[in-house]
DNA sequence: TGTACATCAGTGAACGCGCGTTCACTGATGTAC
DNA sequence: TGTACATCAGTGAACGCGCGTTCACTGATGTAC
């Protein structure tokens, strides 16, 4: 069995910390124990654990760009509801794994400054997803297969307010969110359709 | 100039720091300097660190549920769209203040944990103003003034999710968001109508 | 081949610091007689 | 009225602990001659 370097290992420990245990119960000692390395070993890789969490959000952080992008470019032989549907199934999974950790960084505020300003060169961030998503209902009404006075950017506002929201409320309600692919149906056709 | 009662100045600094601050920021220092008392004054009032946030979050987070459930006893004499309009504006401002805090959970699981607890003997939590707007999207479906095939759940999930993530991208666009009454007619009117 | 030295990933033990918490205390106010 | 004591909100200084970080070191591997 092969073990990975020891420098992946820190990084993907820290990861699984963040995500699992809360960025306050992500220590040194604890990175250390889940690497299975010393503390120490930590400041041969990294000048400091702010930097750790730094390399973490840059380098392990899922991105949702791909699915969108594709779209836009080619939206391909389903119809609208369906690209939708599928839209709104890896969204909320997107937000499900990485809703914790950017949530945490609020309790943080000097790192997720520090995060921010790197995203922002990166012309990354938590509105690109929906610029995204608008840059793809903007094709498909070019295409004529969404209505002329359609509003993209309100909906794609709505559609991944929707993931999010779920990610946020999922702990509290007693049974759990319903299951993902109900949800991401419902959602997709309520938009598509309106409620009027 | 009268002065506030002790506690009531020690609660209200620590939900102001927990809000602006950051949970990690939000010390014992921190919180007797803004309160203008001694570190030791927080213990004659609160057990311990812990016990003062759970007071907080208990009692100073907004609620929504008031806008909700009248709307749901009582639709009034607006149209459901300019209803809506208005529920998109005030939960966008509740989120707004509330977002921060709740976040800020994610980075220490145990309060995080405990909170939740007490939530659950409450019966509020994130997703009740969910439950709030469905009741009140199924006594308009029940007036007729909402499609009868339409899903309450999900537009309810769509509307509000729309608000959250509203709170969640604020910091990160260039410019901060746009006006909120656009926002809020612009969800609204996306909502009733659909974009097919 | 052996020997001497260089390199390098990783460590155990300690460091200082800031945190939440506690302790013995103070000084103002009320009260009994 | 004065005196002696009780109550109570609040404090300054200290405490122990766990944190991030650093230091001098080890032991394995490579390399020059």
């Amino acid at each position: 069995m092969e073990q990975k370097p020891t420098r992946v290992r820190i990084v993907d420990a820290a990861r699984d910390l963040m995500r699992t245990a809360g960025l306050a119960r992500t220590t040194t000692k604890e990175i250390a124990k889940a690497a299975g390395c010393s503390e120490a070993a930590l400041y041969k890789y990294f000048t400091s654990k702010e930097e750790l969490f730094l390399t973490v959000l840059d380098e392990r952080l899922p991105r949702l760009g791909g699915l969108l992008g594709a779209l836009a470019a080619d939206p391909g032989s389903r119809t609208v509801e369906e690209n939708l549907t599928e839209i709104a199934r890896q969204a909320a999974l997107f937000y499900e794994e990485s809703f914790p950790m950017a949530a945490s960084l609020y309790a943080e505020p000097q790192l997720k400054a520090r995060h921010e300003e790197g995203m922002r060169r990166l012309g990354a961030g938590p509105h690109r997803p929906v610029e995204g998503l608008t840059a793809y209902l903007r094709t498909e009404q070019r295409l004529g297969r969404i209505g002329a006075e359609a509003d993209p950017r309100a909906a794609a506002a709505l559609l991944l307010g929707a993931c999010v929201q779920r990610a946020f409320a999922y702990e509290m309600t007693e049974d759990g969110p319903g299951p993902l692919d109900d949800f991401a149906r419902a959602i997709a056709r309520t938009l598509m359709r309106g409620i009027g």
